[in-house]
DNA sequence: TTATTTGTTCGAAAATATTCGAACCATCAG
DNA sequence: CTGATGGTTCGAATATTTTCGAACAAATAA
């Protein structure tokens, strides 16, 4: 095969944007699938958000939205997807700020 | 008088929300307004967005958001109106949120 | 191959946010 | 009092997000 149908783009480091990044992050439901995802990668199926009951096609598009501003990495791995912190390009980008979302976020 | 009118609703500390606080810097008009008051409180009629067109009350709107969020203070003062930024309560509920967020806006 | 698991994408409906004029209110100057 | 300044609030139009079913696709299991 000549392209990877299954890869997603992501922005490069240099063109995440901080306003982006908050929006995505100001999501109570993204909010929780970052906060699963900070002690490390998770397949998309192992990180589980507030309503078990919510369709797929919801749950994908927070990724999306996560993805698309930088703050997820979606990667295909085998049959699933494999989800993680963009840890690096923040910190490089906006330093501390993943850091302290996530312990402000910690005690709720 | 009774009451005072021109005193605006703030929330308290304890009831601050870390995704509200994300949603009002995720605007960047809003997020331009946080910056100017970052060294200090300001008149709002000295406070400037990047479109000096911008109606009044669309200006007012932005405040809202912001003072709803617990991001700013909004006084009346004289004629008009003092904001400022509620740093010791985000340091207090957020610690080094805002200032990793001002500091990651100053380079753009 | 066929079926199952795991997700993405599309499109339309519903919910939220934004924008802005008009009306209104308070303060200060004259 | 009258007018000007500075701002809030309301309501309606617009724009953006969110939600979710249906259709599709890739990888694995049987």
């Amino acid at each position: 095969m000549a392209s990877d149908n299954t890869e997603l783009p992501h922005p490069a480091r240099e063109d995440l944007q901080l306003t982006n990044v908050l929006f995505a992050l100001s999501d109570p439901e993204r909010l929780t699938i970052v906060r699963q995802l900070a002690s490390g990668p998770l397949e998309m199926a192992q990180c589980h958000l507030s309503d078990p009951s919510m369709p797929k096609s919801t749950k994908s598009h927070l990724m999306k939205v996560l993805r698309e501003a930088g703050v997820i990495r979606n990667e295909s791995l085998g049959r699933g997807r494999r989800l993680s912190i963009r840890h690096d390009d923040l910190e490089a980008r906006f330093p501390g700020l993943i850091g302290s979302v996530l312990a402000a976020s910690a005690d709720d």
